[in-house]
DNA sequence: GTCTATAAGCCGATAGAC
DNA sequence: GTCTATCGGCTTATAGAC
């Protein structure tokens, strides 16, 4: 029965991004993304080029609801910039207490594509990091932080650092403290460091 | 022709040891392995347990080359606490120019079996991590430096951090940037922070 | 301890019908 | 736009000979 096609691909891109988030990109395999997207493996070619195309697809789609959810996560937290700064972490810990946590996609997907440097999906995850430390640099310095975008930088590299640690070690006390590390620097900053 | 057992098992492990970190964990079958080896898949199987065993044996066999790595760069740097720590950020970046080098094999591979969080190759992975930051920490402790384990585990995930966000952008100012968080911090735990 | 051969199934991707 | 059927090749792992 003909479906409406862009419903389809939807759903397709759906099944493809809960699978590759929860397994890995190089586990999960094309079958496995039509069985749950409900559709023939044909079907599925009807509307993606490639598995390396759906991967990409997957990351897109991830850019632009993870911004807003650190958005919200720094908008909702009261205090100073270090407090609201240490809210991002919250949020990660928080996240991660969810069963199905398994880190973040993008860096996940960056870990395994590691030896295809120029793939469009690794790409996509550089874009979209560089928004979130875009975004925050704009943040500090729309607070009169001196040098924000060097501050940004450092709490994206603390953030991807927990979260990083936090798949190895499983130990949630990492989060806490990169965000301690992170607020340490938002005060270095303000003091003029 | 048979060959010495040990030396054979130890071509098995060096083989896979270099496509496993080169290509990734899910990317490199035990066919390969075994021709890189020079062996025969029953030949590598008679001495591997499996693929999981492999990969297990090749995360412990890189702990004690890469604890003495960090120990190396630390101990020829010269200045303060601060220059020593940051030395630790610079001997990555250096390792990064590399053309072989696809970042840290222990968070590449917690990242790759994210889904299976109590696989033995992550918990190699976890007590490497943790080896590395024991080391740290007790080296801050000999010099004095209050709360040497608290800043220690900053300073650690910096370097993951370092790692991750390199293997995403492939920028060294990403490095160059974690190493000046880590000096920052150390001297502010220095100065009774 | 090493070999040849193969099991049993999954891989990404496609042909052709409707 | 969706289906059934299948391509050629690769997957981890094992059987049995020597």
């Amino acid at each position: 029965m003909p479906r409406d096609g862009s419903e389809t691909k939807a759903r397709i891109l759906k099944a493809a991004s809960a699978l590759f988030y929860a397994d890995g990109i190089r586990a999960v395999s094309v079958d496995a993304v039509a069985e749950k997207a409900g559709v023939t493996k044909r079907t599925l070619y009807y509307h993606i080029r490639s598995k390396d195309d759906l991967i990409r697809a997957y990351l897109e789609g991830r850019d632009q609801p993870n911004l807003r959810v650190f958005e919200r996560w720094f908008a909702a937290a009261k205090g100073d910039l270090g407090q609201k700064t240490k809210a991002l972490f919250d949020g990660v810990a928080a996240s991660s207490r969810h069963p199905k946590w398994t880190g973040c996609g993008f860096l996940r997907t960056a870990a395994e594509l590691a030896n295809l440097p120029g793939h469009p999906a690794v790409k996509a995850g550089s874009a979209h990091k560089k928004r979130v430390e875009t975004w925050l640099a704009g943040v500090y310095a729309d607070q009169g932080v001196p040098d924000a975008p060097a501050l940004a930088r450092q709490v994206v590299l603390l953030l991807d650092g927990a979260f990083s640690t936090m798949l190895v070690h499983r130990d949630r006390g990492y989060i806490d403290a990169a965000g301690d590390a992170a607020a340490t620097l938002v005060s270095h900053h303000l003091s003029g460091g």
